[in-house]
DNA sequence: GACTTGACAATCC
DNA sequence: AGGATTGCCAAGT
């Protein structure tokens, strides 16, 4: 407990998300047994640039697939920017194809 | 130390 | 169908 587990543990989700897959807060939150505490996922997500993690927050959006942190990033399009260079294709600030590109964090970690 | 805010989501009128 | 409310947890004021 030195750090917060919850955000350990949002951290170690958010790190094992493959390439070229995406996630939402959601579904990290239901992972770490929390489901209704996607804001605070959010938060982490937030707080992992600020302590200079390497953590794909990029590849973590809401449940519609839209970009809701790309104003968060070191640029307003770099979040768009680094998903479509996994080949992902964004529209108008959401991943089209979302459903096809979700992945599903292990729920028992 | 209490109140407000925040990269969300589910539920209730 | 869509606006409003609640839940959850951490950090900032």
């Amino acid at each position: 407990m030195a750090n917060s587990d919850f955000f350990e543990k949002v951290y170690a989700i958010v790190a094992r998300i493959p390439e070229g897959k995406v996630t939402s807060y959601g579904a990290i939150a239901k992972a770490i047994g929390s489901a209704k505490s996607s804001r605070t996922v959010g938060y982490a997500m937030n707080a992992c640039v600020k302590l200079d993690r390497d953590l794909p927050a990029h590849r973590v959006v809401n449940r519609n697939g839209v970009l809701t942190g790309k104003h968060h990033f070191p640029g307003q399009d770099t979040m768009r920017k680094l998903l479509e260079e996994e080949g992902l294709n964004i529209e108008n600030d959401q991943i089209k194809n979302f459903k096809f590109y979700f992945w599903e964090p292990p729920i028992n970690q």
